[in-house]
RNA sequence: UGUCCGAUGGUGUAGUGGCAGCACAGCAGAUUUUGGUUCUGUUAGCCUAGGUUCGAGUCCUAGUCGGAUAACCA
């Protein structure tokens, strides 16, 4: 793996969570900074967990300190391995090293002790209420909640009571331990909040040892403090958590770890819910939680975006506290600049016009030298085979062409890149009228692509030898999601009926130079003025499938829809 | 209708009470063997109203708008 840590880049000003770890690491209050990512292994990671990654991992890495990689598996009935293994590869696959692995059911005992402890306090109490009775006595944001019939119960009832739980002796739902606190609190978390709940089902690491299991909120904070988290980092919603996970650490008193919050991350036209993204997947509506149309790290990866791109994205992004939604296209910026250094470019043919060079020799053949990266020398060159007919894409011809337009056109000149350069005498059409093949004359004395007269063409458009060029397939994605963000809201619910059918997959057949025949999978190209690709493989064997993995800018596009 | 959080160009994100900066997007130009890339220039911003102050994006008060919150989920 390498070495991200030395590839920091140096900011000129702090965000705000940099600024209280300076701050606490100057005071003394702390001598190593501990952060901790605490997924719960019920989903695989989308870009939005990549955010909390590089904030928990990179603030860690930044300040000398570490991180823990803790999977927050407190129900049972949600969580499965497959994903603890899918999250642990895509962290790695990110660039981040955890110090340990954690299970918060590594502390169930624990954490049974304490409640055992605060029962003692008299600051947890069994509560026998029904589902809907502990709802109605809760009361809403505005009106206070009422007190349980069951809250004045002695310690030595509770205890019993609680000891018998967790031996099994009560149904699912009959019984939960409460913390025992106050019901009338503005803050509706404080009104007396479930610490356990009777589940009788397995669990995918301690298997039918517990039927008791702990709520987020009891087992986060205790969590954090037996693992001595300096900086427990989470989003937003959790701010009004923020009260209990500091009361429980202050009743148990025991290690004071911190909890801040951070506003997460949201992308135009893309849903970041697990539950729906969850759905997409049973639904059959992808091919699975790495099907490149999906927000996925996993589907980021097999569509060809790279781990630099998505760390240097969540680096641009920044952090706040304030609701925010980053445009695609930053992403896609991110992507574009780090492939534009490191992907090698080559020439395919998505939508071939056969173009015919009269007055070239028939049966010759050469070999052109072609640049493997303009902006990396090391990268080399390569031979691409040249001959009398050849494919150009049908977009780099006009018959009738617009004005500024610098390609291949009736009587025009253009260059062949790496090869000549080429002028349209003839059109050829079928009866219907299209275009079926062009026949151009090319100029000896541009071989490579500079004439010694010196005169200057604008277009230059890239082409693969007819006789030489390999066929392959080609996949087009569009966003999956092409409304805006149709978060948790009844809007959401319709969100299915929202996506667009044109985002399925076009496969395609296309041209490729035949240097693309040795492409290994998840090898990333920049198909001249096509966009970027990566290799993936396919149902077929032998198939070479390309992933659009993000376009180019284009400019002209740009200026014809003016 | 409570409580908590937030509000700086189109989108994000900085700004010990002292010239509002940076990135993306946009626009204009230069370079270019792909209308890409690269480079240069440029448009555009402190939610409102009061107050404190020589001076307020920053501090205070009130309001407005947005978000979170009433799962035996996390």
């Amino acid at each position: 793996m390498e070495d991200i840590s030395k590839n920091i880049p140096e900011k000129e000003s702090l965000n705000f969570l940099e600024e209280i770890i300076e701050n606490d690491l100057k005071s003394g209050k702390y001598k190593e900074i501990i952060t901790r990512f605490p997924p719960e292994p019920n989903g695989y990671l989308h870009i939005g967990h990549a955010k909390s990654i590089c904030l928990n991992f990179g603030l860690a890495l930044k300040y000398g300190g570490k991180t823990n990689l803790r999977f927050d598996d407190t129900n049972p009935v949600k969580e499965d391995v497959e994903y603890v293994d899918s999250i642990k590869e895509d962290i790695q696959w990110l660039g981040f090293k955890w110090a340990n692995e954690f299970y918060a059911s590594d502390y169930f005992e624990q954490l049974y002790e304490w409640a055992v402890q605060l029962i003692k306090k008299g600051l947890a109490y069994v509560d026998d209420q029904t589902l809907e009775e502990i709802r109605k006595n809760r009361g809403t944001v505005t009106e206070p909640g009422k007190d349980s019939p069951f809250r004045n119960r002695s310690v030595e009832e509770n205890l019993d009571l609680f000891i018998r739980m967790r031996k099994g002796e009560f149904a699912d739902g009959a019984r939960i331990l409460r913390a025992k606190i106050d019901m009338a609190h503005p803050n509706m978390q404080m009104r007396d909040p479930i610490m356990y709940r009777i589940l009788h089902a397995s669990h995918h690491r301690t298997g039918d040892k517990w039927c008791i299991y702990p709520m987020y909120d009891y087992a986060h904070g205790e969590s954090d403090s037996i693992e001595k988290i300096t900086h427990s980092i989470c989003t937003l919603e959790f701010d009004i958590h923020r009260p209990l996970y500091d009361w429980f650490i202050e009743q148990l008193d025991i290690f004071p770890s911190h909890q801040y919050e951070f506003a997460r991350l949201n992308l135009t036209y893309t849903v970041m819910s697990k539950r729906k993204l969850l759905q997409l997947v049973t639904e059959g509506r992808v091919t699975g939680w790495d099907d490149p149309r999906m927000p996925t790290i996993c589907g980021f990866r097999r569509r060809g975006y790279t781990p630099e791109s998505i760390r240097n994205f969540c680096e641009r992004i920044g952090v706040a506290k304030r609701d925010n939604v980053i445009d695609v296209s930053l992403l896609e910026f991110s992507l574009r600049e780090h492939l534009n250094k490191t992907a090698k470019r080559v020439m395919a043919v998505l939508n071939p016009v056969k173009v015919v060079i009269t007055n070239y020799p028939e049966g010759q053949e050469e070999e052109m030298d072609a640049i493997n990266n303009p902006e990396d020398e090391n990268a080399g060159t390569r031979k691409v085979p040249f001959c009398k007919e050849i494919y150009i894409e049908r977009d780099d011809f006009m018959e009738n062409p617009p004005k500024k337009y610098f390609r291949l056109s009736p009587g025009q000149e253009v260059r062949l890149r790496y090869a000549y350069f080429i002028t349209c005498q003839e059109i050829v059409k079928d009866e219907e009228g299209n275009i079926i093949e062009i026949r151009c004359t090319y100029d000896p004395a541009s071989r490579g692509g500079n004439s010694p007269d010196g005169r200057k063409v604008k277009g230059t458009i890239h082409w693969v030898s007819a006789k030489h060029a390999i066929q392959a397939e080609v996949r087009l994605f569009d966003r999956l999601f092409n409304k805006e963000n149709p978060e948790d809201t009844e809007e959401g619910q319709t969100f299915l009926e929202n996506i667009n059918p044109d985002s399925l997959q076009i496969l395609k057949s296309c041209y490729l130079e035949p240097s693309l025949k040795e492409s290994q999978r998840l090898e990333k190209f920049q198909f001249e003025r096509l966009g970027y690709f990566n290799v993936d493989y396919d149902s077929k064997p032998g198939a070479l499938v390309f992933n659009r993995t993000c376009t180019l800018k284009d400019s002209w596009q740009k200026e014809q829809e003016k």
